[in-house]
DNA sequence: TAACACTACTACAACGTTTTCGTGTTGATA
DNA sequence: TATCAACACGAAAACGTTGTAGTAGTGTTA
């Protein structure tokens, strides 16, 4: 088990001081060009490579960044850290992955543990329970410290910081208008409960476009989940409330939901009740992930360009970070909105 | 915008050493009680935290563990990153993650890029590429600078290091046994290319399988695919494929696939040329994944533990660390085996 | 030959900690 | 009243770098 080489084994071994071994590794002109090629031949051989840890120390930048999210078990947060990761690895940054598992303690423990010098900015969406308790004091913190922050997907205002956000209203809009577009009279809605921001603008896109043709939006067509432990459990409560949905509302024939998972399970209660897709009905989900690609029929979708936005989250960081150690004068905040794209599959007629 | 506050300012306000300070700081029985308190106190004012760098440069470890994968968007791989999370943040350690996006040289810079002194060991899943070349000399590199290395489910023996792996073989065996019991008497097998080493286990599996019951494996009833970019393209020519298998032995009725997403376009075609599912056909999958649990009809498939295998690889990982730091004699390499699960939904009968 | 400019190096501080080894006061003991 | 613990603190080295500010030794110039 070997150690790692240093400078100062190299400057030992060929009886220089460490400063000439660093400059030589530099092509420091100070340096003869005798010596830069002894000090590197000797390097390579020892396999000499920089202790990045003391170049932290001494740069008081660490080159990594850090991305906070509720899930990873999910296709749209992995197609953001795969976003996040390409840019940040083509200027040189590491990614450190915090999972907060949408609890509040969990976020700001993940922090606390980053913030300590571990990363030079965090790109962040916040857990359910942040959204809940509305409590943003960790990020302000954060903030305050120097450390710059951007927000993705769950965005709120009170936050002075970069954002990239998706434009849920207009997306939920333009599928609700093509819902509409294609026949269909009576749509429902699956969502979230309000407090989760993007639940509540693509509820708001969702009524406006309904308001926008004419038609008054009835609440028993709204089905709002409270989705806690959404991923494992709680899938039944779901499906016995669009059934009842249906027994209701015989006659609904389009359904928007605000993720694809709703709209999936929406599929499958449709067919086991004996209603034909697209015919019958017409489904429309969000995010454009596995499930909506290989269910049957295919779904219908709002792509939201995941990768698209992790990249545009590393770059306003990455240009922030630099902001703050070249001493420019401040720059107003920024904040991008991805638009999403209307992706038509077999769900729609 | 703050800088951190550090001890040196501590003490130069408290006028006391630095040593002082931080030894306050710690309880130590050399402080007076007083000044404990008064240092304490103001600390906290100040928001003091001791800066993780110049520890890490202190005591030689990072206490971050760098995890290689060769995509973050898949069930699998987030499974297993949400296992190493859990155990490594109870642990106090971080985790950085490091996308091969299957390329032998990405897997070979981003190690580059974290062996610096950046972490203290490594969970790794070889890319594609990496076990098609069978070039594993980064590995052994990283091995010698004594950083240690845990591989998990896509593994190779010539690496000496911590593994653990799935029963990939056994778990096939189950599955195709479990067809076989309940009446299929022509079984395919979709797989992909031999190099797939986890694809190889359970080719393996399958072929186990027939014979023990007195079947002769026929290699038409074997479709190896090329799973170059997979998952965004190349679906098409693996649905021909599929079709041209149901053309050429209308009596099949039997399907094990070694992904989820094989099974589910096997589903797919099957019911595009009027197949029934399970009544004449019956399908098993590996993985359970998003689709798996709401593809229609669900899929009935071989549960790997992904989350279970992520938290036993940063044990390892840690226990090895541990090892390593406090000079104790080294302990022979682990391989462990996660057991499968066989989940039987309603692809089955 | 003294002043000067290069050349090719070395010493040292600094980044923020921890920890070992002092050291100056006390108060008690002989 | 010397001696000696005990107490409470400080100085300095170390982790591995980088960069600034020296400094020998050489050769050129006036």
């Amino acid at each position: 088990m070997k150690k790692r080489t240093t400078l100062k084994e190299l400057a030992k071994e060929l009886d220089v001081s460490i400063s000439t071994v660093s400059k030589a590794l530099k092509n420091s002109p100070e340096i003869s060009q005798d010596t830069i090629d002894k000090v590197k031949a000797f390097a390579k051989l020892l396999n000499y490579r920089p202790n990045n840890i003391a170049l932290s120390l001494k740069n008081k930048k660490t080159k990594t960044i850090g991305i906070i999210i509720p899930d990873i078990v999910h296709h749209f947060f992995t197609k953001v850290i795969k976003g996040v990761e390409n840019y940040a690895n083509a200027k040189g940054y590491n990614v450190i992955v915090g999972l907060s598992n949408e609890s509040f303690s969990n976020e700001v423990i993940n922090m606390e543990m980053l913030a300590n010098g571990s990363i030079d900015g965090f790109i962040v969406s916040m857990s359910r329970e942040t959204m809940q308790h509305q409590d943003y004091q960790h990020f302000n913190e954060t903030l305050n410290e120097g450390i710059p922050l951007v927000m993705f997907d769950r965005i709120v205002n009170e936050i002075p910081c970069d954002k990239v956000a998706v434009d849920d209203t207009k997306g939920a809009q333009m599928a609700v208008k093509t819902l509409l577009n294609k026949g269909a009279k009576k749509i429902a809605l699956i969502t979230t409960k309000d407090y989760v921001s993007v639940g509540r603008l693509r509820t708001k896109g969702y009524i406006e476009a309904l308001n926008a043709n004419g038609i008054t939006p009835i609440p028993e067509l709204i089905l709002k989940i409270d989705d806690d432990l959404l991923y494992e459990d709680s899938l039944e409560n779901l499906e016995s409330q669009i059934k009842m949905l249906f027994a209701q509302h015989h006659d609904v024939d389009g359904i928007f939901a605000v993720n694809e998972l709703y709209a999936v399970v929406a599929m499958k209660v449709a067919k086991s009740l004996g209603i034909s897709i697209p015919e019958q009905l017409q489904v429309i989900g969000f995010t454009d992930g596995m499930l909506s690609k290989h269910a049957s029929p295919a779904l219908s979708t709002v792509s939201q360009h995941g990768e698209s936005m992790g990249q545009k989250a590393a770059e306003l960081l990455i240009q922030r970070i630099d902001e703050y150690t070249s001493e420019k004068p401040p720059q107003p905040f920024n904040s991008v909105i991805i638009t999403t794209d209307l992706i038509l599959r077999e769900s729609t007629k």
